[in-house]
DNA sequence: GCAACATGTAGACACTGTCAACAACAGCCA
DNA sequence: TGGCTGTTGTTGACAGTGTCTACATGTTGC
């Protein structure tokens, strides 16, 4: 153990650092993947790393930082992962392309989505160069709804409202099917496999609808 | 203290239960309020109201059970702030005051909102009767729903679907909004007040629109 | 009156995050 | 070569938590 230790230091002087923030980035994934983010500890990383309980807090100043540092990771990777979608000149398919992988990458790390949407951001979270990442998945998004409402004024908030109708909608349903809520709505058979698809249908088609939000539908017959 | 507690059991003997157990949820509720679920301890309850901290103990069963109680209360509390909406006969008007109410709701009392759909429900939750008002809840959509499309084979399933896609739209709507990821993105004028109108003609939108869930949009030009 | 029961208290245990003091070691400078 | 300084890791504390056990007290029913 201590000539392990030793060894590494003796070939190469801060390395030990590296290896060891990074050992605790990744044995705190391991920890949150078992047990969730409430079950993360600072004790717990250290003990699966061998190490002292104090050794993490030399690289990571709280929990709350070692969370946060993990978060950065994941929308970092999350970013990636929409920029990985299967392109398309068609900005209609591009953005189905988009709503897709938005959906397989909830589907595919529950955890990591919950964690990057799911739970209250701690405060070190806002310092820690997080929001970039998360805004630059946001803007994949927002830019291809610009190209299509061009640059007229007034149509950037148009813009910007449709990402925002999209992502709730997406966010929506990605909650919803983490929580498994629907086992418990007792749906009709063949919802819960259709419902992605009816969903990604609907936002489709309510975004060919032309819309004027002053004024709320069918309340009264002139329609300006 | 001592002969208050006496003068209570003596007026009424099981009182001092309903009482203290009713206590520590109002005052469990008052923790949530100040500190967020996360902060919610016992130990603190009963601090607050002066007795030991076993006392708790002997009306829930851990501090998850408490918590199950609170999440109880909040479902009914949501699914009686649905059923008071302003009743209208027509069925879209209805449906409109529904959405209005939800997400009147989740603005009025964030945190019991997220205690309901966005923590992960503790183990006691779903031995609670919780589920019955949270199913309630649901139903008030699902049957307006229901009476829409009729009682057509298959159209059961259509109205969960139209169910399903009207949460997730809301449900996204306010989580995001609670979570205040909108301040971070830098949004074009205007777009946070609009937002909540614009959501809510796209999901009216795109409710009129016929969809055949099987064809994806504008892959190829035949229709069936 | 007495036994059974419900309710509340007190003390312990293992666990947590975090502070403070200390030890080992690297690199730097005289 | 030797000492100084800063980094890294260890050890030991402290206050806080949920929860188990043992105990006290007061009420109810026979």
């Amino acid at each position: 153990m201590k000539a392990a230790a030793k060894s590494r230091t003796k070939v190469r002087p801060g390395a030990l650092l590296a290896d060891l923030r990074e050992a605790c980035v990744q044995a705190a994934r391991e920890v949150i993947a078992e047990r969730g983010v409430e079950g993360l500890s600072m004790r717990d990383v250290a003990r699966r790393l061998g190490i002292s309980h104090q050794a993490p807090y030399r690289h990571f100043e709280s929990r709350d930082h070692l969370l946060a540092e993990i978060m950065r990771r994941c929308f970092a990777d999350f970013a990636s992962h929409l920029d990985a979608r299967s392109r398309s000149a068609d900005d209609r398919e591009d953005l189905a392309a988009m709503g897709e992988a938005y959906l397989a990458y909830a589907a595919a790390k529950p955890l990591e989505y919950r964690l990057m949407f799911g739970t209250p951001w701690p405060a070190p979270a806002h310092h820690a160069g997080l929001v970039a990442d998360a805004v630059h998945a946001f803007d994949i998004l927002r830019n291809n709804l610009r190209r299509r409402h061009g640059d007229a004024p007034g149509m950037q908030a148009r813009a910007d409202l449709d990402a925002m109708f999209i992502w709730s909608a997406l966010h929506g349903m990605a909650s919803i099917t983490r929580s498994q809520a629907m086992d418990c709505l007792q749906l009709a058979p063949g919802v819960g496999a259709a419902f992605k698809d009816y969903l990604m249908c609907k936002v489709g088609a309510a975004l060919e609808v032309p819309v004027d939000p002053q004024a709320p539908p069918r309340r009264k017959a002139g329609r300006r």
